[in-house]
DNA sequence: CGTTATATGGAGAACGTTCTACATTCTGTG
DNA sequence: CACAGAATGTAGAACGTTCTCCATATAACG
């Protein structure tokens, strides 16, 4: 009986859409309505299909999906997971997306133009939903472009022109500006920024952004002349000699504003090893608020722009823009700043 | 003419395989064959189709490779992103996939067995060529019937018994012995182990692996007896509070031996503001070697188990058994201690 | 020159969905 | 009771690959 066999064989393997018709006595097209739960279903053929899928433990192929339909996941592309403040966005979007029926894949493409692109065209190629660009390295034009194929969102990429697709931002002109501000009220008036190397980030980029609130507030309270930036490496071990050369510095300013925790901490710890004390010998303000800042140990004060709430709003804007929105949108979250012991020796206020 | 209406609007999608086919002047299945590099291809064949590729910018469909063969693209399953050790093992299945034609795709569990199973179903409904799970939730059975689906590398997840799939691990073992060995050796004999609370992990997780190995060392040195292991909760609230309890007991021990960084970094914040001097009144090891253990700051003595190697070694395995590998392997690393202020005070040693 | 082996390329059936177009049955209404 | 229109279910063509045969052309050999 080769018949018998033959179906034997098929069966052993995956439970597809046409076991689940068979076994509910009902059509193959019949079945795909109840799982989409488009229009023209009785009752009685929902029962009967969502008894046999249930029976079945039957799960829709999502590769299948993807060729036809929608696949029903979303990939998330990160720049780096090792900026703990990244962690917390995919919090955020796992978040929103529990409660749908979409999934998040991710992508990690480690700050690398080429692994970035061949990323997202992975994702494009899975048939993905829609994707979650987070501080994207490419430029404008070419997200514009990937974006005519599947719907994006990008976070912590400034371009408010874009009519392709979405952002989602904290406003980071102005978290830079909060963090002067909060320095000019401890009394500091020389006030530095540690910002990221020079070829690192484009103009859209935050910490760009950064620069740029960094260098308006200075100039609104009178200091614009004396405003400067100085540009850390990444790269490990150049990365720690600037900033040893920036801490025995003869002028080194009396406060500086870091554009990342990661690069705050760091020089808390150099700063202590060389016996420059915080925040008496120098104020210290971060970004990021990572949960490391808010040890005990570290104590650094941060401008807090909630990776999480990113997430969630990113998703959401997403899924909007799936279910067929088409004019973009551009979202900004106001930042605050958490005050530590990195900015004044609690108790004892700095006089102007 | 409708026809050149109709091509018109399929040449505007996707370039396929059949658009490459047509341009080079071959069949569907020739440009396959180039693709996959199968037998009973002439060099002038290939040329032509690698040629119409690159002027096309072909690039094949995920989703329809997923359908019928390999995806090239495997996933990997994490507990969590928050914890720093994770990010180092993505790290390395990166470093290793970045030599190869595959791609990861990263999902991320938060811990739920509900979320961590329907992942892992996604990943093989996306017909994901292989998968590594990192510290996996899942009892074995299941990860074993999992693997009849889809070849399974599972990484943190202590079941040398496995036939069905392979497993990658620092010896968490050894790993808690070299940590009880370095505090003997600094003279200590009053020793407990700070680890995960109760209902998180089995048998088989790290967490467990390295209570074993803490007792064994314990009882090796004729301290069995006094060999106590407290439990600390995830929750953030209770997780603090039974900190600062065990901070101020009476019979405090005079070292710790920590079951991760996580909880050793904020177990040192907490000890700076009870005014528990380290190593002083406590000597304290953690595990993982995490970047923040290594900050001056916090110089925290360390377990290493290098996320990295274990990634790459994970891959690596991974790659082999999807090429054909059906018997299982099960590798172990050695982990090592990174010595730091937290165990002794630099320069003069603690006796006996 | 006939026969057999060996390369090379192509036809076409899967893979598991979605979704359009159509067939059938059931209403309600004049 | 005939008939329009709504409600319900189905057939079957995509989607873009892979891969198993096949067909042909060429080479090798007696």
């Amino acid at each position: 009986m080769p018949i018998e066999d033959k179906q034997r064989l098929q069966r052993n393997d995956r439970v597809t859409i046409r076991t689940v018709a068979t076994h509910a006595g009902v059509s193959v097209a019949a079945v795909s309505k109840v799982m989409r739960n488009a229009y023209g279903v009785s009752e009685g053929l929902r029962a009967k299909v969502t008894g046999a899928i249930e029976e079945l433990g039957y799960r829709p192929s999502r590769a299948a999906r993807g060729l036809r339909g929608r696949s029903f996941t979303i990939g998330v592309l990160l720049i780096d997971i090792r900026n703990p403040f990244l962690p917390e966005v995919i919090a955020g979007v796992n978040g929103v997306l529990a409660l749908s029926h979409y999934q998040a894949m991710i992508g990690v493409s480690d700050a690398r133009v080429q692994l970035e692109t061949s990323l997202i065209e992975s994702m494009i190629d899975y048939k993905m939903d829609g994707l979650i660009l987070v501080a994207p390295r490419l430029p404008s034009e070419i997200i514009a472009k990937l974006a005519s194929e599947i719907p994006i969102v990008a976070v912590g990429y400034h371009d408010a022109g874009a009519t392709a697709f979405d952002t989602v931002n904290a406003d980071d002109q102005r978290g830079a500006e909060i963090a002067v501000e909060a320095l000019l009220a401890c009394g500091y008036r020389d006030i530095e920024m540690l910002s990221l190397g020079e070829r690192e980030g484009h103009q859209v980029s935050v910490v760009r952004q950064r620069e740029i609130g960094f260098r308006r507030a200075m100039q609104r309270a009178g200091l614009g002349s004396s405003a400067s930036i100085s540009k850390i490496p990444i790269a490990p071990p150049k990365r720690e000699e600037t900033m040893r050369k920036f801490l025995s510095r003869e002028n080194r300013p009396r406060a500086v504003f870091c554009w990342s925790d990661l690069d705050a901490i760091t020089l808390l710890s150099l700063a202590m090893e060389m016996g420059v004390r915080v925040p008496e010998d120098l104020a210290v303000i971060g970004y990021d608020n990572s949960s490391t800042a808010a040890l005990g140990l570290v104590n650094l004060a941060s401008i807090d722009q909630s990776g999480r709430e990113l997430g969630q709003v990113a998703t959401r804007t997403l899924i909007s823009r799936i279910e067929g929105r088409t004019s973009a949108e551009h979202i900004f979250q106001i930042p605050s700043l958490v005050s530590r012991g990195s900015l004044i020796r609690s108790g004892s206020a700095k006089g102007a």
